[in-house]
DNA sequence: TTGAATTTTCAGGAAGTTCTGAAATTATAG
DNA sequence: CTATAATTTCAGAACTTCCTGAAAATTCAA
């Protein structure tokens, strides 16, 4: 198991970019090299490949497992487990963003929603209180549609995100739509 | 300058969300505390504050404005730099996914690039490119749409994200229409 | 069972980062 | 200019995270 130049260059701009993201330079690595892999690897190979430790390894895994980005598997008469990343490149983003949200998102909107329903001891609170609806309502306004479009076939999200801006137009049409049938309910 | 019990919480619950990002603790509570200040701060104000050296709010600053999260600004008579979040949030999240995209997805889109385009030296690479393709196609269609989609107005983008999984109703809609009035070339 | 193969855990050293206080630099009022 | 206020820089201490090798635990074939 020696990287090719090609996928070597990959995996040192992952391990990198991972130590950016909360992801360390190892977690990065190792999902890199599955990423690029044909087949299913086995923990020794990973380790033989990136130069780390068995132990790092196993512990890289752990996070990755936790992360939900690599399946494991298991070959014929072999006791070993290999691992690989999920196929579907949609589905990575998609499993990436959700985790996001879970450890991150979620626990700060709760925090938030806290602070907008406690009592404000002075003018300054509630200001303070104020900015924080401002951001609760964004972020969760955010995750909401997240979580609703992410559940889209990848060939409607795909049109989607080609139209691009253009989006505004049918936006407006369905504006217009709406006034001429005469709809109620604006909006929502 | 002393927080009030619900400012301390928010800011406190940044530090630790900022330390998941790459941001570090310091600069996660400048910036929360910033964010919920009612008038712009100086930086002895926010040492006290948040108890950091002042050496240490100096350099917290320094990252904040390389992101372009900070104001700096001057008052009358006073000769000391007074710091301010921007009042949109809207615009602190462009000015957030601006930033990322400059420093995290641009080097990481040219990466792929360079690599796609290689020699492929065996089967391996070949598959390690087709792989390194797709996610290139994918992050690439994300940033374009990113990109295209936050020049929209506030409120246009909100009506969308209310629209959520709906909008599928719309693109077909949209293909209905298309075909009725015998356009021509479809999707983009 | 036993024992070899495989994986996991963990203490502690290595590496990296954050934070401080002191000194240097810069800006400006007089 | 000079003196003082304000800010920045920087060496190294304090703290965190990462990584390893050794030992423990687990798994499974025989």
């Amino acid at each position: 198991m020696n990287l090719s130049e090609l996928s070597r260059e990959f995996v040192l701009h992952f391990g990198e970019m991972g130590s950016r993201w909360g992801i360390n330079r190892t977690v990065g690595q190792i999902y890199a090299l599955l990423y690029v892999a044909e087949r299913p690897l086995n923990a020794d190979e990973i380790a033989e490949a990136l130069a780390f430790s068995r132990s790092n390894v196993s512990m890289g895994l752990k996070e990755l497992e936790s992360w939900r980005l690599v399946r494991l598997q298991h070959l014929p008469n072999d006791r070993r487990e290999y691992f690989s990343a999920p196929e579907d490149v949609w589905a990575i983003f998609r499993t990436l963003a959700e985790e996001r949200r879970k450890r991150e998102i979620d626990p700060t909107l709760s925090m938030l929603r806290g602070a907008i329903m406690a009592t404000p001891a002075n003018e300054a609170d509630r200001f303070a209180q104020k900015r924080m609806k401002e951001m609760h309502d964004l972020i969760e306004l955010a995750t909401m549609w997240f979580n609703d479009v992410q559940r889209l076939e990848p060939e409607t999200l795909k049109q989607l995100m080609k139209l691009g801006a253009r989006v505004q137009k049918l936006l407006e049409m369905k504006d217009k739509l709406k006034v001429v049938t005469g709809a109620k309910a604006q909006g929502r």
